[in-house]
DNA sequence: AAGCAATGCAACCGCGTCACT
DNA sequence: GAGTGACGCGGTTGCATTGCT
C-alpha cells in the first residue's frame, strides 16, 4: 500500500516507498544520537533521503509510541468532537490522542468520519445537519435503517438525533442552504414548538405520529434536559445576536458532552478556528473531555417507547422495517 | 477468472511560520 | 526590517488492496 519507486530527484535523492534496511538504519541513528537537525541527519545517518522525508517516516511510521490498528469509537468520538471545534487541524487534534499522528487521523476523517457524517445528513464541514436535501419522507427509511443498524453505541445516537432533527425541521422549515452557523441545531437545541400547520399536519398524518408523541420525545432529546451541563459550551459561546461560535466567551470549563449531542455545535470557519484553537490549546485539558454515555439514558428509554408505540402502526412498522 | 472501480493509506509537495543573523 | 534556512502542517498524489460485476 505504498507508493512504487519513483526514482531519484534531481538532487540524486530517493523517494517513495522505505525499504526495512532505511528503516532500520533511521532507527539506529535516531535512537543513538536523537533526530537534532533533520537536514543533516540523512547525511550523519546513511541515508540517501531528504530529511523531510526522514522526519515523515519517523513522525508518522517508525516513531515508538505510535499506536497502530483500528481507531477506537472513543477515539472516533474524540475526533468528531474536536474537528467540530478545530476543524482541519489535524496536528492540533492529534495532541488529544496519544500515540496517533495528524497523518493517520487525516487519513481516517478522510476515509471513515466524512462518509458517516455525509451519511447521517450532518455536513462534515460545518457539523450540522444539512437541509439542501429536505425531502423528509424519502430520507425517512434510512435514518431509520441507520438509528437502529448502526453498529456502535455512538453511530447509533448519532443517527437517532439526526432523525429527531429532521423532525423538527419538519416543524420548523429553515432556509435552504443555511449560512455556516450553528443556526440549526439550535433551532432543534433550543425550546422547539411544534408547528401545527395543515401542511406539517398532513406530513406527520401519513406516518400515523400525533404531535404529543413527537413532542415528548423531541423535548426528551434535548440535552438541556439530559444533561444540566452538556450545553454550558453552547449556551456560552453562541451569540444569540449571530448564532457564531464566539469562542473568547468560551470559559474552558466544559466537558465534551460528546455522545448526547451532534458532534458539532460549532463553527468551524476560518474566522473562529484561530480562536478556538487557542482556546483549546490553552484551556482544555485532555484530561477533563469525558465520554459518558449515560446522559443517554433518558433519551433512550425514550426512544425506545416511541419506537414500540409506533411500530403498532403499519405504515411505521412498514419504515422501521 | 478477469476486468474495472472504489477504497485505504504511505509518502510527497507546497506553503506558512518561526528562529536566527 | 529584510533575508535565509529549517521545520511543521494541511492538501494531494499514486499505488496496493479489496470489492463488485
Amino acid at each position: 500500500m505504498a507508493r512504487s519507486p519513483i526514482g531519484n530527484d534531481e538532487g540524486g535523492l530517493k523517494k517513495g516507498p522505505w525499504t526495512p534496511e532505511e528503516d532500520q538504519k533511521l532507527i539506529d541513528y535516531i535512537q543513538k544520537h536523537g533526530h537534532g537537525s533533520w537536514r543533516a541527519l540523512p547525511r550523519l545517518a546513511g541515508l540517501n533521503r531528504c530529511g523531510k522525508s526522514c522526519r515523515l517516516r519517523w513522525t508518522n511510521y517508525l516513531r515508538p509510541d505510535i499506536k497502530r490498528g483500528k481507531f477506537s469509537d472513543e477515539e472516533e468520538q474524540i475526533i468528531i468532537n474536536l474537528h467540530s471545534v478545530l476543524g482541519n487541524k489535524w496536528s492540533a487534534i492529534a495532541t488529544h490522542l496519544p500515540g496517533r499522528t495528524d497523518n493517520e487521523i487525516k487519513n481516517f476523517w478522510n476515509t471513515h468520519l466524512k462518509k458517516k457524517l455525509l451519511q447521517m445528513g450532518i455536513d462534515p464541514v460545518t457539523h450540522i445537519p444539512r437541509t439542501d436535501h429536505l425531502d423528509l419522507l424519502a430520507t425517512l427509511p434510512q435514518l431509520l435503517a441507520a438509528a437502529n443498524l448502526m453498529s456502535t453505541n455512538w453511530d447509533q445516537q448519532l443517527a437517532k438525533i439526526q432523525l429527531l432533527n429532521y423532525f423538527m425541521q419538519f416543524n420548523n422549515p429553515t432556509p435552504v442552504n443555511p449560512p455556516p452557523t450553528t443556526e440549526a441545531s439550535m433551532n432543534f437545541f433550543g425550546s422547539p414548538s411544534l408547528i401545527r400547520d395543515n401542511h406539517h399536519h398532513q406530513l406527520l398524518d401519513q406516518l400515523h405520529l400525533n404531535y404529543s408523541q413527537l413532542e415528548e420525545l423531541v423535548n426528551c432529546s434535548n440535552p438541556t434536559q439530559i444533561q444540566g451541563n452538556s450545553m454550558h459550551m453552547n449556551e456560552q459561546v453562541v451569540t444569540s445576536e449571530s448564532n457564531r461560535i464566539d469562542m473568547s466567551k468560551f470559559d474552558g470549563s466544559y466537558n465534551f458532552p460528546s455522545s448526547n449531542l451532534l458532534p458539532a455545535l460549532a463553527c468551524a470557519s476560518p474566522t473562529n478556528q484561530a480562536a478556538a484553537v487557542d482556546q483549546m490549546e490553552n484551556k482544555i485539558n485532555p484530561d477533563e473531555i469525558s465520554y459518558s454515555y449515560s446522559a443517554l439514558t433518558n433519551f433512550n428509554a425514550c426512544w425506545d417507547e416511541f419506537v414500540d408505540d409506533e411500530a403498532n402502526h403499519s405504515d411505521w412498522r412498514d419504515v422501521l422495517e
